[in-house]
DNA sequence: CACGCCTCCTGTGCGC
DNA sequence: TGCGCACAGGAGGCGT
């Protein structure tokens, strides 16, 4: 069996972005834009960003959120296949940012399912998910209580209730995947008890945090700002290892669609 | 409100 | 060899 795998930046790969890209764009000034108009929707108030001195570079769940000067904030996600690099633009480049001290940052998107976006600070009104996103999963702030509580109420499969953003930021489709793997849900399972949630909760931190120390998953089009790929692929259980043994009991891994995604899972080790 | 389905995009890989 | 098409998927939008 053969598996077109793209590898999209969920919050390991974009919190990598994020490190290599602090360090490079903290107290910069962005002197000349370029961006490209076409999907125009995808590119709102960019035209604000020029001439303002960025003053951090923070995430929340996918989202890279920088705050500027002015009390605005640049907020940019990636989409399924954006990446950032200090030049030179290809035919690819779907925005260019000229810094005050010479250098220019690209951002690469073929798919052009990437966002780009100058808010006043806060100011999520035309970014939904980003304003109902849910807890950073690595913080005090994801509650294994209210997670527990959230799923309870939830009615839909567990995997789209991940996917959503709103009872935790930043689990995609391969750290949704690997995280039920690991405490036998099955993904389309619409009963997780306190137990499992309580299980679940645990293996969300420990898969984001150990993609993180591996600089994130790259399949294909995730890459890093210094153009190295994250060391993560290796290490995973589930996602892309259709027809593959499972590692815990053999038995086939199989694919299926949950929540009109690609979903891969041990149909013995993982039950509803 | 919660849920689920459709759409946006285009490179890739497959079948014929 | 070349063509056509299905597929990958995060988030936004909309219908039920």
């Amino acid at each position: 069996m053969r598996v077109t795998l793209a590898g999209v930046p969920e919050l390991p790969e974009v919190e990598s972005v994020r490190r290599q890209l602090a360090p490079e764009l903290t107290g910069r000034r962005v002197v000349s834009l370029w961006w490209d108009p076409h999907p125009e929707q995808r590119f709102s108030d960019v035209a604000l960003l020029e001439g303002r001195r960025i003053e951090r570079v923070t995430r929340r769940g996918k989202y890279l959120v920088c705050p500027l000067d002015e009390d605005l904030e640049l907020v940019l996600h990636l989409g399924m296949t954006g990446s950032f690099s200090f030049g030179p633009a290809d035919a690819y480049a779907r925005a260019r940012f000229g810094l005050d001290d010479g250098r220019e940052l690209v951002f690469r998107d073929p798919r052009r399912f990437g966002r780009v976006s100058v808010v006043e600070a806060g100011d999520y009104a035309g970014i939904p998910t980003l304003a109902a996103l849910g807890p950073e999963p690595l913080s005090d702030d994801f509650d294994v209580d209210a997670f527990a509580a959230a799923l309870r109420r939830s009615n839909a499969p567990v995997k789209a209730a991940l996917l959503g953003q709103r009872l935790v930021a930043g689990v995609g489709n391969i750290y949704a995947d690997e995280a039920l793997w690991r405490t036998r849900i099955h993904p389309a399972s619409r009963r997780v008890g306190p137990g499992r949630a309580r299980a679940l909760h645990a293996a969300i931190r420990e898969v984001l945090a150990e993609s993180i120390e591996r600089e994130g998953t790259t399949f294909r089009d995730y890459q890093m700002v210094n153009g190295d790929s994250g060391r993560n692929a290796p290490f995973l259980s589930a996602y892309g290892q259709a027809g593959l043994p499972c590692p815990r009991c053999g038995t086939a891994m199989r694919k299926t669609v949950v929540a009109q995604r690609g979903t891969t899972y041990c149909p013995r080790c993982q039950r509803t």
